[in-house]
RNA sequence: CGGGGUGUGGCGCAGUUGGCUAGCGCGCUACGUUCGGGACGUAGAGGCCGAAGGUUCGAGUCCUUUCACCCCGACCA
């Protein structure tokens, strides 16, 4: 059993685990390395999901739905995309149960074993491409953008709650192209959708880039990624985009015929994020007092909580927490009175703070004689006396301050953790502590391999953008064309 | 899959070299007093001690087997 840990630097690991458990987001399942996410850790997903699912469509993409199951010999088809998933495939080899000969248990009945076994989907590309190839025979029928909300299972060798789940929530999606150039600029595209969710929504600074070649998707030319830093100064993959190139589509014979007639092999993405954003959400954001959660995608955005003695002052007390609700309301606002009389008002500041909620209004007698609200805020735990009046906007205002109150200590945090170094040594004892180290390194795996079986840290990507500065491998002296970022990660 | 650890009411734990009706805190139920930062009192309910064997007059405690979970690695979103 998990040991009580509530503080992050005591140990980090635990003290995140523990906060899942006792924020209600999630536990452990009766099937091994699988969760049960609970209401309020799927209202989460919930909001997430939403905010994703408009800026895919604002994107001009359409959602879809493909089978659970793969056949193996589908998976088999692209050889790097079999290496990279063979080992941790979910495999359906019968289909049906029947009673033991005692009549006390069940067991597989031999008889029913499948033709072909069935792998539960680890991701989509095979059995998508499978379809596309009946979908596209022109140019016309190009791009083609489709995007699927679903489960999938890696059978993990170890599990975290939300960070790696044997089964786990997300959207992937899928699109085919006529020319190289779209489809990597399709990549990239999602890739910016993903920087901007990220920073706009959850409030946490991303590091987009490349993935070197020991970190790519397997069957992908190139992986785009967003990265980014958890309290403890390591790094989390927050989702990534692939430029497939025509690997599935050789694979899946999937070919079109261009305006000039000339047949040609389709070009490929795929991109995904998963629920293991929530896990990112609360690595970057929370506190010891639990969690802290940014206002555009908290399940509740505000909790009135009326102070009172005896059920006469509760029933003057509820009438003004009404008001202000369907105030808060008429601006989009979510709100919640809790009224509860078996509980302290103390008690209710502990745990909705535990649950994140950004903003907790108060209102007890005093406040009605003078016309006031007590107004704290979650990320600063700092407390005002506001007026009811313009109540409302003030709350628009404040809630808008945390979002960008909470990027800004993120990307805080991130740089002050983030350090360029040149030398080797200096990287070997700053590596540590955490954090993300810009360096030069000389584009081999082989020193890449060496620097993470000596340090534990990884090149999380090659950035985007930035200063293309040339210089030395810190490892080896060879050239480097541009610092790349090393980590350890999650 | 390697190394380490833990399984005892809903949750967190104690239980000595085997010994008597298996305890504690939180939570739960009832009543009362409280109520502007995790209240208190009184009275209750709730456990065949992960499972299966074994040793013994006697097992939560010792032995064997097994299962589950957690932590650190390796692997991964």
């Amino acid at each position: 059993m998990a040991k009580e840990v509530t503080s992050r630097a005591e140990n980090f690991s635990l003290w995140y685990n523990n906060l899942v458990l006792k924020a209600g987001l999630a536990e452990n399942s009766a099937v091994r390395g699988c969760m049960v996410i609970k209401p309020y850790g799927y209202s989460l997903w919930e909001n997430m999901q939403s905010a994703l699912d408009k800026m895919f469509k604002d994107t001009g993409h359409v959602n879809a739905y493909f089978p659970l199951f793969i056949p193996k010999s589908f998976l088999a088809k692209e050889a790097e995309h079999v290496e990279g998933f063979a080992k941790e495939c979910a495999v359906v080899t019968h289909y049906r149960l029947r009673n033991t000969a005692d009549g006390k248990s069940l067991e597989v009945d031999p008889e029913a074993r499948l033709e072909e076994e069935l792998i539960v989907r680890p991701t989509s590309e095979t059995i998508i491409w499978n379809t596309y190839k009946n979908w596209i025979q022109s140019y016309r029928d190009l791009p083609l953008l489709c995007n699927q909300w679903a489960n999938v299972v890696r059978w993990e060798m170890r599990t975290r709650l939300f960070l790696r789940t044997a089964e786990f929530l997300w959207q992937e999606g899928h699109t085919a192209h006529a020319t190289r150039k779209e489809a990597v600029e399709e990549a990239v595209k999602m890739l910016g959708v993903y920087e901007d969710f990220a920073r706009n929504w959850l409030a946490i600074p991303v590091i987009t880039g490349v993935k070197t070649a020991s970190e790519r998707f397997a069957g992908a030319v190139d992986t785009y990624c967003i990265e980014a830093m958890m309290q403890d100064g390591k790094a989390l993959q927050a989702g990534t985009s692939h430029f497939l190139g025509q690997n599935f589509a050789r694979a899946f014979d999937v070919k079109f015929a261009s305006k000039d007639g000339v047949l040609d092999y389709v070009w490929a993405t795929s991109w995904g994020v998963s629920t293991r954003l929530i896990g990112a959400l609360i690595m970057a954001h929370s506190d010891d007092n639990g969690l802290v959660l940014p206002p555009k995608v908290a399940p509740l955005q505000v909790v009135i909580i009326p102070i009172f003695k005896g059920e006469e002052e509760l029933q003057q007390m509820r009438a003004h927490c009404e008001t202000i609700k369907s105030s808060l309301q008429k601006s989009g606002i979510s709100v919640k009175i809790d009224d509860r009389d078996n509980l302290r008002s103390g008690f209710k500041f502990a745990e909705y703070e535990l649950q994140g909620v950004p903003v907790r209004l108060a209102i007890g007698p005093r406040d009605i004689k003078n016309g006031t609200v007590e107004v704290a805020r979650r990320d600063t735990l700092t407390k005002e006396i506001v007026s009811q009046e313009n109540i409302e906007q003030h709350v628009s205002s404040l809630l808008a301050d945390i979002q960008s109150n909470m990027y800004n200590k993120a990307l805080k945090f991130r740089e002050e953790h983030t350090y360029t170094v040149d030398s080797y040594d200096e990287f070997k004892e700053k590596i540590e502590n955490g954090g993300f180290f810009l360096a030069h390194w000389d584009g081999t795996a082989e020193t890449e391999a060496l620097i993470k079986e000596e340090t534990k840290a990884t090149v999380r990507c090659i950035p985007i953008g930035g200063d293309r500065e040339t210089g030395k491998c810190m490892l080896t002296g060879k050239p480097s064309s541009q610092r790349v970022v090393f980590a350890r990660n999650y």
